[in-house]
DNA sequence: AAACATCTGTTGTTTTTACAACGAAAAGGA
DNA sequence: TCCTTTTCGTTGTAAAAACAACAGATGTTT
């Protein structure tokens, strides 16, 4: 399991915990190792997960197939990243997504009730834990949040204003840089590239904002 | 404070926590109560929170001024309902969004340190109200990845799709009833109403599902 | 420097959506 | 029952987006 420290010291669920505190924990949480061919399912939709499964090494996909069978991946997980903790944490309601290894996978994987419940004394790297779990959650959920109201703007015009606005705020500045080429930027709001871009052009046009490449400034103009 | 057990035993938060232990527990939380009169701002759009809130009268709404000063209203919280939970646990992260009293209102407000930080001993009710608090940003998290799920889709008619598809998948059938009115469904899935009916006509017309009301049946066609 | 790949803006066409306005059906109250 | 309100489908029009295809710019590799 040593071999994996490097993965954990950058995992966020470990944050703040030291090695050799890590270690002893493992063992108390019992921790419970699997490895994974290319391909193979790890966890099927509709599944309860009584545990939070950490990537070690390799990948995995999570994707969900509709009625008809279309299917949509929605996230690859990397070394050091979670999986299944939010379901793991309501224990009600099972997987929504099916977990997929993308290529050779070795996963970790933690009993919930472990972590949540708190172990009698001495455990201060415990109470930890329980914290960057809560730091987790919380977090996904300001990104999910953060998304959702850009991308609940009706029109490419809004989402890109609501996205701007946003990134302009956190800058502190009417001039910021944001973290995304093109593409990615169109991916993130939802919408066409294309379209994105040429809509980006009027609106700088119009003098509401001003770019060159990642660089934005955002122009005190006038409502009608 | 006895008077608010009624909102206390339908709070997320507290749930599973007896009466006795309650009262118990809000003292040695030291929690504040304090008293907002209509339209009184709480708390600013970039305040650090230390502490969740709990609206034990009244509405709260938590609204967004972007760039041009466009405000949107987010969300209404209600009695027994939170607030700022999430930055709270996230502490690096200023609050997104200003807190507005909707109406005369009145607030308990919880020092996140002290939910963290387990109590220490003799407290079960502690332990269990930090579940709460797992569980309810979990549930969050669930809510938002599944709009975020069906929103990020570009066409109406996937929106409709993706949404009614899960429905399907939750309700294990293929026939299933909605919770929502077209107008509702139509806020939900961020589209337009009218636009989204005539879309949902054109699906049953392909004979792609039926529906009555709320009651929808998705019928298994061969896409091409 | 040359060759290659990537990123970005541009344009034109087709499809889709938003919007507005209306009438029928359903639900609810007096 | 009658009246009112809400809900839902329908239609037509204008606006917007998706899509495809391309060219210039930028960046990288050899």
């Amino acid at each position: 399991m040593k071999k994996y420290l490097p993965i954990f010291r950058k995992a966020s669920l470990f944050q703040g915990i030291r090695d050799v505190d890590l270690t002893a924990m493992l063992q108390c949480l019992s921790a419970k190792q699997s490895t994974y061919q290319k391909g193979q399912v790890l966890v099927q939709k509709g599944t309860m997960m009584s545990s939070v499964g950490m990537v070690l090494s390799g990948a995995l996909h999570l994707f969900n197939d509709d009625f008809w069978g279309n299917r949509t991946i929605l996230a690859q997980v990397e070394p050091g990243e979670l999986f299944g903790e939010t379901y793991a944490c309501i224990q009600t309601e099972p997987l929504h997504v099916t977990v997929q290894a993308a290529e050779a996978t070795e996963v970790l994987y933690l009993d919930i009730r472990k972590i949540m419940t708190l172990c009698t004394a001495a455990c201060t790297f415990h109470a930890r834990l329980l914290q960057n779990l809560i730091f987790v959650l919380a977090q996904k959920n300001v990104l999910l949040t953060q998304k959702l109201e850009h991308t609940s703007k009706r029109t490419t015009r809004d989402k890109l204003l609501s996205y701007l606005s946003a990134e302009s705020s956190k800058a502190g500045s009417a001039t910021f840089t944001i973290p995304f080429n093109r593409q990615e930027l169109a991916d993130y709001l939802g919408v066409d590239r294309s379209a994105m871009s040429s809509t980006l052009c009027k609106l700088r046009d119009e003098g509401v904002l001003q770019f060159q490449k990642n660089r934005f400034e955002l122009t005190h103009t006038m409502q009608p």
